[in-house]
DNA sequence: GAGATATTCATGAAATCTTCATATTCCACA
DNA sequence: TGTGGAATATGAAGATTTCATGAATATCTC
């Protein structure tokens, strides 16, 4: 599965050369023309990417932005595209809330390696993440241990994402028990908790030689670790 | 609770420069000259962000960068600085595992920009409070003492929070005891603090040479103190 | 309804907390 | 400068909390 990545560019040329290199890389594209198209595909796709170019007709591409930003929008990375090379153009993109600001003209290459270098920090829900031999890959909801695939129930394997997104963080019961049941519905208990990490444990732990990658934090919680 | 940010370039003038818009933007800012000494300040601040200079005596930036990967993956963005302009730097860089590559010479509001739009993905996770080598991670559920870790029972750690939230500042048994117990729900005397300032104190002043950290206010309570 | 999964329960062991008894320090005052 | 009383420090013992675990029960899914 790959990360889906959405262009938002008026110009055509501009367009299909990022869209063919960003292909190359093996990113899903979707491209939109104008705004109203952008926030259409952004509701359907769901992308973890956008790039948006500033100079757009009818609606603006800093609008855009703050639009992608409101709400619960902010996973979404943004890579700002711009004529407007003034170091004040700059820094009101980044401001905006853009995750990296590109001038134009610009090499596509480069720009794939942005797209690179900010997936790499932001985009682990549309990819992957690998912590000592242990990798889950979210969209795909799949876990593998050394390249051997792990059979997870739906709790362990949200609990197991839960933690690696939040390596190294103590994450309280309360915490973990809202992962599983972020609408509040049920009344558990923080044994419940227990139980599951002690299953999530041998499934992940499951030699004596394995290191221990899942702390309690003895009055306080559980701590995903590496290193 | 501000987060650190380590800079690492020879050029004393970039250096200070870029240190001085740092702390103006509210950052704790650690420099360093070469690469040993950026090996050292890393281990021993634990900076969640990282200023770094290509052309470096002695150990290269990249060398420097790979070295901060392997040490910590995810955990430490980088932001390189070069007066390698060309596109194939650029890739080469973020390919490095850079989060974002900025070419000299600079705006220092520009940088300053650029860390806030790295820091906005990541910063959340490295709050962290410092005095005198002494450290501690709320979120993390850590503290060190120079570099090392502490190992802390819930209420040692909560009390030392506490401390350290509010240096230099008496705060009565009373307000400790309401701290370790926010909900009314158990009436302890105040000879139980005592115990834990005793615990704490042994464990943050190990060494008969390290500095009284918690004084004792007599009639009133413990201050956490520095310099 | 059957198998898989989720949740609760009960238990023991271990870590931690609290208190108590005693020692030490500090300060006021002679 | 010495002394007594109050406040604090300390070590150890007992009390409590917390957690891991295995088994029992409930719930979900097909």
């Amino acid at each position: 599965m790959k990360p889906t990545i959405l262009v938002v560019e008026d110009d055509r040329m501009i367009r299909e050369l990022v869209s063919i290199y960003l292909e190359k890389a093996g990113y899903e594209v979707i491209v939109a023309a104008n705004g109203e198209d952008a926030k259409e595909s952004f509701r359907v796709f769901q992308p973890c990417l956008i790039i948006l170019d500033l100079m757009l007709p009818k609606i603006s591409g800093e609008e855009l932005c703050s639009w992608f930003r409101s709400e619960k929008r902010n996973e979404v990375s943004i890579i700002m595209l711009s004529a407007k090379a003034k170091t004040q153009d700059k820094i009101d993109g980044l401001k905006m809330g853009a995750d990296d600001y590109m001038t134009k003209p610009f090499d596509p290459a480069e720009l794939v390696a942005h797209v690179e270098a900010v997936l790499r920090r932001t985009g682990q829900f549309c990819q992957k993440i690998t912590y000592g031999g242990l990798s889950i890959q979210p969209r795909k909801g799949e876990v593998q241990l050394f390249g051997k695939k792990l059979p997870l129930t739906k709790n362990e394997f949200n609990l197991l994402f839960h933690f690696m997104d939040n390596p190294n963080i103590v994450l309280s019961r309360d915490d973990l028990i809202y992962q599983l049941y972020p609408y509040n519905d049920k009344m558990v208990l923080d044994r419940t908790i227990d139980a599951h990490i002690k299953n999530l444990r041998e499934k992940i732990e499951d030699e004596p030689s394995s290191p221990k990658r899942i702390l309690t934090v003895r009055g306080m919680g559980y701590k995903f670790v590496h290193d």
